[in-house]
RNA sequence: GUUCUAGUAGCUCAGUUGGAUAGAGUGUUGGCCUCCGAAGCCAAAGGUCAUGAGUUCGAAUCUCAUCUAGAACACCA
């Protein structure tokens, strides 16, 4: 329909002016809005209101037109309103139905490397874990959805200056190769990370560990190992209670062999130089209102840094997969060093054609405003946080059924997903354990719930093969399907800026229509059997869709709820 | 200090990039289970979109200033 308005602007006006119909804020009114007659009116030095009504008037000699759309009228300042007639609106329902992925334009096909997950080796992993999984998940899945071929990388941070705080810490307790547990390793972490801070001459010692590790010292490696061995599989065990999957599991460390011929390339293109002792690449700008300060390739001491890694695993990259894209979701804090890197890149012939994306996420902060803490004043583990929302939910008296495991586990996934996806991930937002466990209202198991009580209507009945008839039957069975065809909308708004959070939304609204035509229309008694059948499709319609985008963020659906 | 980011109902947040009457959840008040799942549905109340100017037919959205909060700012990741 934006065709052919557009040509009616043109026939009108001789202005090739963009037309873009949008869906209207006024359903009382019209399902669609057209509002450029009052950029019209501004370049034609004209009344918007005659502008509006002369496109109507060209509209209805339009047989296209008036064919799908049962009302279309010019109203007040100069808004040109749509309505869809029912015939079309099935038809378009119909075509969702008989084509895969419901009609959906896709965008071409990219290779895309996805930076996602993050994970800090001998480091449990807590709530500030959770956005980059969760959100890397479903952004992982979204792409892969819009025809994307996408590659997930968790690029744990498992050879910095962390490795050698903690192969310190254990020296200093004597503890040998096979008395390192995860328990040792989660105390001494953080304990370790505080002394440095403190004091400058353990902390030296600390750099000075990692950086023999990274000249392949065998005592230090051995214990690196194990460390890595150690916390690999814990990593791995909360990832998958998440459903967080990925197809490598490459870390900083897997980039150390590629650092000489990198470091080789940067030479001949003449882009490294020295700076206080440090070797460093210049990225700044004449155009930067602040200054950008240059990009760390090597320490003073010797020793690669995270930017080190990061750039010599994009050279990897590039070898190993020419990805069109590289994608990174991390801390929002982050910001900067990728800026300085990307840069970098822009400097490099080998990857001046990738494409960079850094999708910076906000951080969780608790009910007084500030980084998350518990009581205790700790950062709570992920896995304390999963038995807690387990127990509240189980704790419930309003639950109706006994729940297998399997069903508790992807309940309490469907809770922390839905909570988090809902919001825009660049903002922080705040982390309450009782909102995080609340199962009534827009929540995930909402969204559950909807789904598996109009699927029992399902059960009931057979499916029928048949396409929708032309017929709509009430305001209840119109509103869900006008929001049906919001979805290519909705997918590709979605897409294109990398926000779950719009998928999230739009589930919500739709179940929201859902129960609002369960609560009103009843199926199983019917006996005008087109109807019936016309609502069968529709429900069968409606749960798939449902289903499918459950899954792009991550959620599966239990077997109760 | 500089530069960013934010400030929307008591609380927690949407608001598809400038459109018509600013929306949800939660909390409060009231109504709905002889009918496919009441973790649901329906309704009421709740707002100077931080403040003040400006841009224009039209601003929560764009510009500037002020206030408040947070983040980043060379050998951490």
């Amino acid at each position: 329909m934006n065709n052919e308005l557009q040509q009616i602007i043109q026939k009108l006006y001789n202005i090739t002016e963009e037309v873009n119909i949008k869906k209207s804020n006024r359903p009382d009114l019209c399902d669609y809005q057209y509002d450029g007659a009052f950029n019209l009116a501004k370049t034609l030095h004209q009344n918007p209101l005659d502008i509006g009504n002369a496109i109507v008037e060209e509209c209805q000699k339009n047989s296209v037109l008036t064919a799908n759309f049962s009302k279309i009228e010019c109203v007040k300042p100069g808004f040109v309103n749509f309505t869809l007639s029912d015939s079309y609106l099935n038809d378009l329902l119909n075509q969702m139905l008989n084509n895969p992925k419901y009609n959906i334009k896709m965008p071409p096909e990219e290779t895309i490397i996805l930076d996602y997950g993050g994970a800090n080796v001998a480091k449990p992993l807590h709530v500030g874990h959770l956005r980059p999984a969760i959100f890397g998940e479903s952004i992982k899945r979204l792409l892969t959805y819009m025809n994307q071929k996408v590659i997930g990388d968790v690029h744990l941070g498992d050879y910095g200056l962390q490795i050698g705080q903690v192969i310190y810490g254990l020296q200093q307790e004597n503890c040998s190769l096979e008395n390192i547990t995860l328990e040792k390793l989660s105390r001494i972490y953080p304990q370790m990370s505080a002394l440095c801070k403190e004091d400058a001459e353990i902390k030296e010692k600390c750099a000075n560990i990692t950086k023999e590790l990274q000249d392949g010292n065998p005592e230090y490696q051995k214990y690196f190992h194990q460390i890595l061995e150690i916390s690999k599989k814990d990593i791995k065990k909360i990832y998958d209670y998440l459903g967080v999957s990925f197809d490598l599991w490459l870390g900083e460390s897997d980039a150390y062999k590629y650092i000489p011929a990198l470091t080789t390339d940067l030479e001949t293109e003449n882009l490294l130089e020295e700076s206080e002792g440090a070797r460093v690449i210049p990225v700044a700008l004449p155009t930067d209102k602040v200054e950008i300060p240059p990009f760390i390739y090597q320490k003073s001491n010797k020793a690669y840094l995270y930017g080190t890694t990061d750039l010599a695993t994009i050279y990897q990259r590039k070898k190993d997969y020419n990805p069109q894209k590289i994608i990174y979701t991390t801390d929002i804090r982050q910001n900067l060093h990728f800026t300085q890197l990307f840069r970098v890149c822009q400097k490099y012939s080998l990857t001046k054609d990738i494409d960079f994306e850094f999708l910076g996420l906000g951080t969780i902060n608790g009910t007084d405003g500030k980084p998350f803490k518990t009581r205790a004043g700790n950062t709570p583990k992920l896995e304390e946080m999963f038995t807690e929302i387990k127990e509240i939910f189980l704790n419930n008296p309003e639950h109706q059924f006994e729940y297998t495991p399997q069903d508790l586990d992807i309940i309490v996934n469907s809770i922390i997903k839905f909570a988090d996806l809902q919001n825009n991930y660049e903002k922080s937002y705040i982390f309450d354990i009782d909102k995080f466990s609340k199962t009534t209202g827009k929540t995930g198991p909402y969204i559950l719930y909807t789904y598996l009580r109009t699927k029992k209507i399902l059960e009931f009945n057979q499916t029928p093969v048949d396409n929708l008839s032309k017929t709509i039957y009430n305001v209840h069975d119109r509103n869900l399907r006008i929001k049906l065809l919001e979805l290519e909308n909705v997918l590709n708004y979605a897409f294109i800026s990398r926000m779950p959070s719009v998928i999230a939304n739009y589930l919500y609204e739709l179940c929201v229509l859902m129960n609002a035509f369960y609560e009103n229309n009843h199926i199983n008694n019917l006996e005008d059997e087109r109807k019936k059948q016309d609502w069968i499709i529709l429900l069968n319609l409606t749960t798939k869709i449902i289903k499918d985008l459950l899954n792009i963020l991550g959620i599966d659906i239990p077997t109760k709820m």
